[in-house]
DNA sequence: TTGTAAGCGTTATCAC
DNA sequence: GTGATAACGCTTACAA
């Protein structure tokens, strides 16, 4: 493949010339440029970014380490990011753990080594060891030492989701999550906020005896059959809150297979939006994270970092999503 | 960021010896590593991998241009895709070109300046005079001159469903696709052969009437209004094939909408499958697509490539799927 | 076993 | 306006 070195002789100009018509750079003659790019494209001459990011040491770009892609939200945000870089002109490394701490790990190493411009890491897992202060990294949803993060505003998404579930009329409160601060996994994520903002909410309005049902993070998706069990053995519950869309999802499936109607009996309210709604049956009542709003937040960290700005965190709004299930 | 040069000078050796060590190529002596390893550990060096990409004019990397990574079967493409790259020490970039012809030419010869080493090409817009034939790019669902490519068995998979419909009593038969042959789009893909193969299998077992509904593509999901028109037209239609599950989804909610039972009074029958399933109401019958084999296949032509041996264009087989709506 | 040096394809500095 | 040349950090003959 023909290199800048080529299109100098052909051209009879030096490559330095060369180099200044591809990047629009410095002074050239109008008729050195005409030449020059004449025998670019008779040659079929293309650029090699590598070689460019080697002189730069800068290469445009980013990578996205996180669970799985095609878990709907997260789906959703990494399209949202990839439209941001582009725009940017950066490119978007997609980088999926599968959940595992050590695909985290094998791909924060790969990363140090392809000198990536950006990571942004979305992990429950402790990898903190293995963060690099001055590195480039911005985490979404997990607060890191050191490290900036993205996140909604979790906390007041608690709270909206008790208010709705009151103002419905719900006596008798439930939560379903997978977080657990500590108490079963390592990590303690932003999402545990759902759950503060939610008991805060509900012990403002004099609401105390809520059953809280957590259980160790599996894939987001599925949930443990014992919680299935402890839903059953509360028929006096008319309210309940979940973690995510997904859990929602499952927990009303399994509630109408029992014979208890949804929004009739029991109210479910979910958390993330957005395509939640494009299915088949109901469409889940939720508390909705704007993935736009939170890839924007991470472009502007990113050019921070790439300014060699200090980057600030950021919490993002969220808003109430009217669905059928509450 | 320490190099090898400051790492072969700490070690008292030759940067050439420092390269044997951490690619665990030619001989080193026992002590010779260990030192270099020490002071590795205690500078900190991580190989500069676009240096290394420059020497051996090979970055592992492998570029996927999609229309949307949010459209379930293809974020499910997707994720298989990166974990078969994973598995070969392969990394992956993500290009969305949101259905956009020239987001698809901009990412073309963003990762000709890149020098990916392969390209994972999937779009329905005639890009085919961008296509370099001695790049490497494969292609998905879509025949290109000269291109290789990897496709699901379409043909076979509208047998199946005429077949299934029949079996299920349909006598009065629609397909209902955003697919064109040349009618409305310039791009013959591979997908026509879903019709294709539905057709045949329809008049093999003499069922001559049929109603086709075909309509300039859009984004794969929403329908154009007239389509529902057409639908509604026809009360005496009792099985529909919808060229994916995501239109199957819109139809089957309208035809409810309209009073029209599914799948008592209409069976539909979509393709794509997996996910579909997880919804809160039916799950539509599809034929499904393999995403891991699909994979699988697109990581064997890559390898074929990365040997320079010649990549033949693969066929992977499809299955029925049933749900609850045919 | 190990070290030297060429080469990969750019950009940028500095003369001219 | 333009052309040498150093530098970026690595791999790999080739020599020792």
């Amino acid at each position: 493949m023909a290199s800048i070195i080529e299109v100098a002789r052909k051209a009879n100009v030096g490559i330095a010339t060369v180099s200044r018509v591809i990047n629009n750079s410095g002074y050239v003659k109008k008729e050195t440029r005409e030449k020059v790019e004449q025998v670019i494209k008779e040659v079929g001459y293309v650029p090699n970014e590598i070689a460019r990011s080697m002189t730069l040491q800068k290469n445009h770009i980013v990578a996205f380490i996180l669970p799985n892609s095609t878990h709907l939200f997260f789906g959703e945000l990494l399209y949202f990011v990839e439209q941001e870089l582009f725009n940017y002109g950066y490119k978007l490394m997609v980088c999926n753990s599968s959940m595992q701490k050590e695909k985290d790990i094998a791909y924060i190493d790969l990363l140090k080594k392809n000198r990536v411009d950006a990571i942004i890491l979305l992990t429950n897992n402790d990898v903190e060891s293995y963060l690099d202060k001055n590195l480039p990294i911005l985490s979404f949803d997990r607060k890191f030492d050191g490290i900036p993060y993205v996140t909604s505003d979790n906390y007041h998404g608690g709270e909206l989701a008790a208010q709705y579930l009151i103002k419905k009329g719900c006596k008798k409160i439930m939560f379903i999550g997978d977080d657990a601060q500590g108490l079963h996994t390592v990590v303690k994520t932003e999402v545990s906020n759902r759950r503060l903002g939610f008991f805060d909410e509900l012990k403002k309005q004099n609401i105390d005896d809520v059953i809280n049902v957590e259980y160790p993070l599996g894939n987001y998706i599925y949930i443990p059959e014992y919680v299935h069990e402890v839903i059953n053995s509360h028929p006096e519950v008319d309210g309940i809150f979940c973690i995510s869309d997904a859990v929602a999802a499952e927990v009303i499936l399994k509630l109408e297979k029992n014979g208890r109607r949804v929004p009739e009996d029991v109210k479910v309210i979910g958390f993330d939006g957005g395509r939640s709604f494009i299915n088949l049956g109901k469409r889940i009542t939720s508390i909705g994270q704007s993935p736009k709003l939170i890839a924007e937040a991470i472009m502007a960290t990113i050019l921070k970092f790439i300014d060699k700005k200090k980057a600030e965190s950021v919490i993002i709004p969220i808003y109430l999503q009217e669905g059928d299930t509450a």
